[in-house]
DNA sequence: GGAATTAGCGGACCGACAGTCCGTTTATCT
DNA sequence: AGATAAACGGACTGTCGGTCCGCTAATTCC
């Protein structure tokens, strides 16, 4: 049987025209003031068209900001070293926090569009499930005594749009990875908690 | 001159009516799903009472959350030690985070209503800022070489509703405080960082 | 107490937006 | 070329935040 059905040539250019549309529009005005009809009109199709490839707001932002990512994704889950398997952990983590702070550094107001169109359920998005579980592990493997889990969640949370922006220096732009790498080797260097039997 | 204007009574009335309806709302249905239309008709007033005592959503979610943190404010800004002023500043961050740890578990849903609200400009809320300048003196007081700017806005970015609800756990209220606190904690005891001379 | 003043009230109204629906178009296959 | 169904597009709907203005009633003044 014909295996899965080759999307139709007219489809794959719209759904181009309207990521390349809505990049634009995001970059260009900020987060908010960029109604699903703009993106349409100024992608040249109907606002029916957007719906019905991305399903919702939340989706068109969730595949932009997977179509950034997804080489890192790829990278950190079958990748070489120090990003993919095989390096030791405190340094795939470096590795992973320098490539998603380059991430955010350059699409921040794509961030911050993401964040409102996720609104509460940002937890359980495929992407940000994916990263936890990766930071969580990495942790885990080499501070058995904190709270993997949590930190996780907490180093997560500083990627934010607009903390990115106010971060961010003209004559810095890396300013932000370097604080969020800061932040990650204070966490991993602390000295040892004796945590009472967790639950 | 009779000084400022002393609040009518029925305005008073309305707008007590208005806060109690509003955070029986947010509490019983998720943070969405509470139009102003809904609570001012809960609340037993017209719309545009709503807008003309708290301005806009943003400003009525405000002042719920200000309601609950006022007494922290005033502890943390002239109280006794140690949350006010005189205590060392390591023992004055515990118990602050401690304080805003507790509003934060039990109003987690009105803190996700506020989020969404204020979406991108939280970073100028005054209560942001009021709560960050304290914990940046606080940790610049007990560690130089940190970037306490930074990390203020680090622990800040944990207190997210949905991050509380999902720490919190029925037999262990306060599991999100603590871990909260072993955050904290960690990043203040970390070996000393030599930073490049500031930008 | 009664009239004058004015803050406050309330709900109709507006513009914007996310998401739906369905008649029409068009890519693809034979 | 003709058949088929995927894809299109834009009119339409329901909801919501916020505004406006004629009316109500609390307060003040005499």
């Amino acid at each position: 049987m014909a295996g899965q059905h080759q999307e139709r040539a007219d489809a794959a250019r719209n759904r181009h025209a309207v990521l390349r549309a809505a990049e634009r529009l995001v970059a260009e005005h900020g987060s908010d003031h960029v109604s699903l009809d703009r993106v349409a009109a100024a992608a040249g199709v109907g606002k029916g068209t957007v719906f019905r490839r991305f399903g919702s707001r939340t989706g068109l932002m969730r595949a932009l900001l997977e179509e950034r990512s997804l080489a890192l994704r790829e990278a950190v889950a079958g990748g070489r070293p120090p990003l993919g398997p095989g390096a030791p952990a405190r340094e795939r983590l470096t590795a992973f926090l320098d490539g998603l702070g380059e991430i955010a550094e350059g699409n921040a107001a794509l961030l911050t569009a993401h964040e409102q169109a996720c609104a509460d359920d940002k937890y359980t998005e495929p992407s940000y499930l994916f990263w936890h579980r990766h930071i969580a592990s990495l942790v885990a493997e080499e501070r058995a005594d904190l709270d993997a889990d949590f930190l996780a969640h907490a180093l997560l949370a500083l990627f934010d749009g607009e903390l990115v922006r106010r971060t961010t220096r003209p004559d810095d732009p890396r300013r932000f990875t370097r604080s969020i790498q800061e932040t990650a080797t204070a966490l991993l260097t602390a000295p040892p908690v004796s945590r009472p039997p967790a639950r």
